[in-house]
DNA sequence: AAGACCACCTGCGTGC
DNA sequence: TGCACGCAGGTGGTCT
């Protein structure tokens, strides 16, 4: 299950259903689960056994759960299609079922990591020294997400102003801010009213807290309704879907009318994905010196068409 | 050496 | 009916 928003219902799923219980069995169904895990299936799963799980945590996409008194931490990763489940003991194997924990209590119900296109995976690493929540090392390179008190918000305009990219790959970028997938990259960038090809140096400070804005509202809107599911393939831990998919602007509606302006929205191949804009309330970056005469309409002498609305 | 690309998977919908 | 192709919410290794 991707972003921020559908990760973080997953986080709060095992933090009610799965913390506290004490593993006491760990099958391997499918070696590629465990890949991020160099010593191996069985070594992962002897790793596990007779531990207690703690408090899941989360930064961007990645969570991880340490184990009690232990100093490791299950680092896990959705990938494109991996869920969470905590189901029955008896409930029937799901098709791409990949690794099965079973508990040493009476609750009756077991976590299941389950995942079609094996993207995703589970593994266990030593807890940071000194860093925050035992962040696992391997995620060190992973950025602050925007739903992160301590994320850094003048570092983040900063660092737009310095790179030679376009904002859409920015966001992107998990080194630079994490958490944010090709949903809500559209839909943030739709509410900002920015080109997804906006070279990111282009940016002023003041707009890109304005899109920092968007993306935080656009999460916060998405988790309140348990995040964005177009099928059964994102789910919490309970195998129920979010209702965000309702309130997408940009997002899958090509041919559709933009909900400020009414214009068909677009969807340009771009990256080997997609992404969804409007031809309109969204116009390509253009220079100053690039554009025809009387092209930028009653200019007042600030920034270029960033500082337009329609 | 920052930035861009594409391989890694399975399944589903569409068009021939 | 079947086959080929495009497409799907992500990441990291590998190129330049």
């Amino acid at each position: 299950m991707p972003e921020l928003p559908e990760v973080e219902v997953v986080r709060r799923g095992l933090e009610r259903w799965a913390a506290a219980r004490t593993v006491a069995s760990v099958e391997v169904r499918h070696p590629r689960a465990v890949r991020r895990h160099p010593a191996g299936a069985a070594d992962f799963a002897a790793r596990l056994t007779g531990h207690t799980l703690g408090t899941a945590h989360r930064r961007g996409k990645y969570l991880w759960i340490p184990l009690a008194g232990e100093g490791t931490s299950i680092l896990a990763h959705l990938g494109m299609s991996g869920q969470l489940l905590i189901q029955p003991e008896d409930a029937p194997e799901e098709k791409h079922l990949r690794i099965r924990f079973r508990f040493a209590d009476d609750a009756r119900t077991e976590l299941r990591f389950v995942d079609q296109r094996t993207f995703g995976g589970l593994s266990l690493h030593p807890e940071a020294q000194g860093a925050a929540d035992g962040l696992p090392d391997v995620i060190a390179h992973i950025a602050r997400d925007p739903l992160d008190p301590r994320f850094d918000e003048g570092a983040f305009a900063a660092s737009l102003r310095r790179r030679r990219t376009t904002i859409k790959r920015a966001l992107l970028d998990q080194s630079l801010i994490s958490g944010v997938g090709n949903i809500y990259a559209d839909e943030a960038l739709w509410r900002a009213r920015l080109h997804y090809d906006r070279p990111t140096a282009t940016l002023t400070r003041p707009r890109s807290a304005e899109l920092l804005g968007h993306v935080r509202d656009v999460m916060h809107a998405a988790l309140a309704v348990g995040g964005t599911s177009f099928d059964s393939l994102y789910v919490n831990v309970n195998g129920e879907s979010g209702y965000f998919d309702r309130s997408l602007d940009a997002y899958g509606r090509e041919g559709e009318p933009c909900r400020r302006c009414g214009t068909a929205m677009r969807r340009r191949q771009w990256m080997n994905r997609s992404s969804y804009f409007c031809p309109r309330c969204q116009r390509p970056y253009a220079p100053r010196s690039l554009r025809p005469a009387g092209a930028s309409g009653g200019g007042t002498g600030t920034a270029g068409p960033a500082a337009r609305r329609q």
